[in-house]
DNA sequence: AATATTTGTTAATATTTTTTAAACGATATA
DNA sequence: TATATCGTTTAAAAAATATTAACAAATATT
């Protein structure tokens, strides 16, 4: 389900508008203030879309998009009761997509809502979302964040073997039998080389995760869920 | 430079939202009631967004967007002098992304205009202009960017094979298999020549599209969706 | 049957990947 | 702390693989 995050300080307003979202099968998350509304923008990386009063006390609604904006692309609805001119010009400099003046009608806000999402779904995708490495099998090709790396096929190989065992240390020889084939007879060394490699190629990722176990081996440690 | 078809049987209102679109580097193609709206729209393909007025004699602005909408996905605002949610509400069924109020600030509508092209641009792609491959199965004949490809047999099987798996990668021996069948003793590089004479007569998009996986064959990379 | 087109093969060339080697840096342990 | 062991990095050689072009064989067309 969709989430969407809700900030006024004004509970009417909020009340009103996320039961209307609700019901249109939006899952809405409230914030109180500016501050709050950061927040959990940083603790729900994955929201389709926001909605921002633009008057409330502390950090006020140019000031949440524009902040907003230094990392994402996600849709913004700012709200407002003054409807000049000047205010919209800000909001919009400020980032947002949309501009919406109280009174507004909740069932025309929901369609906005829409709209919105419908147009931003297909460039979202590469938005702050996705972390950490995927693998598709069937491309034969690896992606870092989202984006698809460039390995040859034994750079490949070694991060499919090890991920598939995440956590578990192996060594060069048995990497060697494992992607090699029982029927290499060269050196143990050149798994190095591959890690190595690969490992500039996973850059940070590479770093914190492809880890050297001192005397034995490689392995890939898992991705930390806390 | 970007194209945007203004509709609006007022003719004040028309200059005056073209001079300012003209002033933000667009270019702007009037058009004096829905009919010709859509004609206009027929004839230029390639707009990146549409302005229409509610109210206009014969074909209104929601049919306009209606009609629109069976072929394309092109942003569209509407303009009305009632503000009523009634209309809102019909106006975002029948497919437009904005709704804008009279009376209007320009400046406001042109924010909105580029908010709106800079969100859907991504979406945008699959308009009107045909663009990348297209099969015709029943005539056995590809096209490419709407233009009719002069493929052999066997070009024309590898392309159809590798776009029916899009995304996938095949061996020479799989390719072999599927295309020539399993009583085809020949040599793999045979592939090689046919997938060469294909890329070749698919231009740009070959290169871009019919890649090689080192190692192991060949795929065909889906359209980037970004 | 003669000609044109498509298909398959081959070999030379180009490209990419893998391996090796060696120098340097880090780590463990005596 | 010294020293031997182990890991990393780099560059370059070697190997594997892909591309290209030219040609021969098969098939279709006139």
């Amino acid at each position: 389900m969709r989430k969407i995050i809700v900030a006024d300080d004004e509970a009417l307003i909020r009340r009103l508008v996320c039961d209307f979202l609700k019901k249109s099968d939006f899952e809405t998350i409230q914030a109180e203030d500016g501050e709050q509304a950061l927040a959990l923008f940083k603790e729900h990386p994955d929201v389709s879309l926001m909605i921002v009063d633009i008057m409330m006390p502390g950090i006020d609604g140019w000031e949440v998009c524009r902040r907003v904006r230094e990392t994402s692309s996600v849709p913004i609805i700012l709200l407002t009761a003054r409807g000049e001119e000047f205010d919209q010009l800000t909001g919009f400099e400020a980032g947002a997509d949309e501009y919406v003046t109280k009174p507004f009608s909740p069932a025309v806000l929901v369609k906005r809502v829409e709209a919105l999402i419908k147009l931003s779904e297909g460039k979202q995708r590469d938005g702050l979302q996705e972390t950490g490495v995927r693998i598709d099998r069937d491309a034969y090709v690896a992606y870092l964040d989202g984006k698809p790396l460039d390995l040859t096929l034994k750079e490949y190989e070694i991060l499919c073997y090890l991920s598939d065992h995440e956590g578990r240390v192996f060594t060069r020889d048995q990497l060697l039998d494992a992607i090699w084939g029982f029927d290499f007879y060269g050196n143990a060394r050149t798994v190095d080389s591959h890690v190595a490699r690969l490992r500039q190629k996973l850059g940070a990722y590479g770093d914190a995760h492809l880890k050297t176990v001192y005397g034995t081996g490689y392995k890939m440690e898992p991705v930390q869920k806390v």
